[in-house]
This record gives C-alpha cells, structure tokens and sequence, in this order.
DNA sequence: TTTCGTTTGACCATTTTTGACTTTATGACC
DNA sequence: GGTCATAAAGTCAAAAATGGTCAAACGAAA
C-alpha cells in the first residue's frame, strides 16, 4: 500500500530489525533523498511511529556531521516488563495510547495476533456505553491482561 | 433487478469470495469512482450491507494513503456459530456462565488455554468496579470475542 | 399517499505531504 | 578566540488526500 510515510516506517523497521545493536544510525538528507521526499516528512514518520510509547528512542544531531540515531527500546528480560507496561499505561488510558501498547506487545511477540485482536476488541470505544469512565475501565482491563500473560502456568516453554 | 446498494453489495461479496484471506481493502473514492456515485453511497452500503450481524467487519483509515478493509466472519461448520452463542449470551452475563461458555469454548478449541485466561481476566467480577451493570459489560465483551475469533483474516485457513 | 429504503451533496475530521523559515554544529580564516 | 560560510536537523502551518456524517431529496412499493 502506498503512503509514503508508512514506506518510510517499513524501511527503518527493516534496518532495525537487521542490525544486532538495537539502533541504526543515518542521515535526514540521506533518507530523504532516497524517497524523494521533503526532509521533514521523515520527522513525521519519526513523530508519529518511532515514540517512547511505541518503543522507540530517537536521538539527533543538527550541523555538519549531523545524524539522526534510532533505537529500539527492548521490552526488558522476562518479568519486569509488567512492571514498566503497568507505568506506561498508569490509571487511565486513551484508546489511542492502547492501541499503541498492544502494538508494542505484539512487535515483541509479548502476545499473538489474534490475542492482539482479542484485546482490542474489548478496550474499543464501546467501553463508553456501559461506564462514565472508559478510560480508566481500558486501563484497568490492559493491565490484567498484562497479569494473565506473565503468569506461569501459561509459558510452558522452558 | 439494479439499484446501485445491491450493485455495490454484489461487488464487494465477489470481491470477498475470490480471496484467500479473508479480507478486502479498497479506497472508498474509487470504488464510489468505478460505480459513478457520491462516495457516501459507499458508506451506505457498508453500514446496511456489511454489518457484524451480516458477518463483516469493517476497519478504515482517513487521510492520504487512507482505506477501507472489510474483513468476513467466517461461520463454523455447524452453522452459525456467532449467531448461537449471541443467543446464548444474551443482554447479561453472569461470571458463572461466563466461566461455563469460556471453558466450553477451550474444549471446543476454539479458544487457546491463553486466550481463555486472557478473558477470564477481563470478564472478572472486578468489572463491578466500573459499572453498575457489570453482567451487561461481560455479555458485551464476551460477544465482542466471539466476534474476533470469527474474523477469517485472523484464522490460517488450514 | 404514505412509508421506507436509496441517493446525493454540503460540510466535517483525520492523516499525510510539502515548503518556508529557524536553530545548531563544524571548520576555515582572520 | 571571533566571525562567517556551510552543512546538517527542527518547527510549524498550509495544502492535499482521504474517509465520515447527516439531513434533505428521491422513488418504488405497500
């Protein structure tokens, strides 16, 4: 499919995704050049898909040998990832910001796609019709999901 | 035997039987370009003709690059079995019944033993927290499951 | 002739793309 | 050490590209 931004999205995630050290390093100019493309459109594909929340950290030096740095923000090593989900969600939670969480989640394979679609399915906008306070009924949801997915008895793999 | 809904309708569903996943994506001027309509006509024919209850779920993306995807709800081979389990939940649901429909769904494998516990978790009696009809949030959610694990684009046909 | 599903169009909302202008770093030259 | 040219990157708002909503007009069937 066709925008560029998400062509733009795609490419950088690919280089993630091949390099061992968890970040690329690259140039705005470059990158821009590349796709011919406005030099600013790459810091809207950096704005809106390379936040914290999506686990993401970008760096950035302006003048001569200036560069933009990409890292990926693994979630951390067994256990403690349910702890920093739980910071990250907080006692509300926007939809916009869940779905983002859910994506991570499953960028991490932390959950499948079809658990993915599930959990979406239950913290969508119709949560509004059966409270005044969605937001904190979608947080309070993610965060037993986030509780049933660390348990034990359910990770049988070593 | 031609108002342009039903040609529209007719359009789509040929589209939908042809492919293997489950799935169509198109964008709404076009398609309102191929049929010379307003777009909205579009919309028309997804909000009458492509509900869940006719089994299909529609997801769109405004803006450039923006698109319409409309996903089948497959129907199991003893018919339909959204339809039954709708019928079978009902306005509310109480935890017990609940559990009762989780557990049978796990046996028919329709669910994974972590999908099942995924749900337990949100369909708790902690939903009584939220609303003060947290057996009519639980009939919601549980039907927005049976929904899910209906959408063709989510089950590897084989 | 009333009703109800269809069709259209005017206006709204969201996301992407572009470009003009700004800020910061480096290095050469004095 | 200043000054300045050059080489990046950043910001922001306007324009373009989509899709959404809603109410009024239309028209076929009851």
């Amino acid at each position: 499919m066709a925008n560029l931004a998400d062509k733009i999205e795609r490419y950088l995630k690919d280089m993630l995704g091949k390099t061992a050290e968890g970040f690329v390093v690259l140039q705005r100019g470059t990158l821009a050049h590349i796709f011919s493309c406005a030099p600013s459109q790459i810091n809207y594909v950096l704005t809106t898909r390379f936040t914290v929340e999506r686990g993401y950290l970008v760096e950035s030096r302006r003048g001569g040998g200036g560069y933009l740095r990409i890292v990926r923000l693994g979630l951390d090593a067994e256990g403690n990832f349910r702890h920093v989900m739980s910071e990250l969600i907080g006692d509300e939670l926007t939809l916009d910001r869940c779905s983002h969480i859910i994506a991570r989640l499953e960028e991490e394979e932390v959950l499948t796609k079809r658990e993915c679609a599930l959990i979406k399915g239950v913290t969508s906008e119709k949560l509004a019709v059966f409270t005044p306070h969605p937001r904190r009924l979608r947080a309070a949801l993610l965060k037993e999901v986030l509780t049933t997915v660390c348990r034990d008895d359910l990770n049988p793999d070593e």
